[in-house]
DNA sequence: GTTCTAGAAC
DNA sequence: GTTCTAGAAC
């Protein structure tokens, strides 16, 4: 755990500005206090940083929808709609940025995991998009396998509603093509992660543009189905 | 990733 | 005065 966050920050080191070196540094000192706490409490000592979050989860059988030998499926824990899971490889695989050719065919299992998840009986009459958030807040990398309705008290920013209704939601075979013609991923950079993120609210069903987000989780009540 | 809350927006 | 958003959290 701290061998991975001592890695990438050497390469945050080399690579990126002062104030941003102070923002990743002081990142890394969290997660650091944490993996070196010698008197951590019951709870720290059970989940560490938050940003490990989803490596806590998926090793607890209670959060486990389904696992087989290559990935692990667990139920967000804070769902951005009335369905909400995570497909998570076991391979220790951070982020997008760490992918390589080799993972292609653990990249199509997770996506046909996921499938699977979503054609349940208990999601009968119900469609789901698939994606991978540009940036991700937790390490390992992870497949959002999330129902459309966008219904949820846990949806309450427009940085939640864009990250799952804009190109900031990267769709899984993009990420395969990608990687198969350029043997890495191609991301967006931050810049433009950062215009998704604040482009102007808008349905995902419909051309209604809400006011601000109370008035966009009253709208999308007149899409629901059932 | 969430929680909290100051101050902007209404 | 109340609602809503955005940024800090050491």
């Amino acid at each position: 755990m701290c061998t991975i966050i001592s890695i990438s920050t050497n390469v945050i080191l080399k690579y990126k500005p002062i104030q941003v070196i102070s923002k990743y540094c002081n990142f890394y000192n969290m997660a650091k206090r944490d993996c070196e706490d010698e008197t951590p409490s019951p709870k720290k000592q059970k989940t560490g940083h938050w940003s490990m979050g989803l490596l806590a989860s998926m090793n607890d059988p209670m959060n486990i929808v389904k696992s087989d030998d290559l990935v692990t499926v667990i139920k967000d824990a804070y769902p951005k709609a009335e369905f909400h899971y995570l497909v998570i490889p076991k391979d220790n695989i951070s982020n997008l940025k760490a992918l390589k050719k080799d993972n292609i065919s653990l990249l199509k299992h997770i996506e046909e995991v996921g499938r699977e998840i979503a054609n349940l009986e208990q999601h009968k009459n119900r469609t789901f998009n698939f994606g991978y958030h540009a940036e991700a807040s937790m390490f390992r990398i992870h497949l959002h396998v999330i129902s459309d309705d966008m219904n949820s008290s846990h949806l309450k920013t427009k940085k939640h509603w864009n990250s799952y209704t804009t190109p900031f939601f990267l769709k899984p075979e993009d990420i395969r093509k990608s990687l198969k013609k350029n043997g890495k991923v191609s991301l967006p950079t931050s810049q433009q992660c950062k215009e998704y993120i604040n482009t102007p609210l808008k349905c995902h069903k419909c051309d209604f543009i809400p006011k601000h987000m109370p008035n966009l989780k009253k709208h999308i009540l007149t899409h629901l189905t059932d």
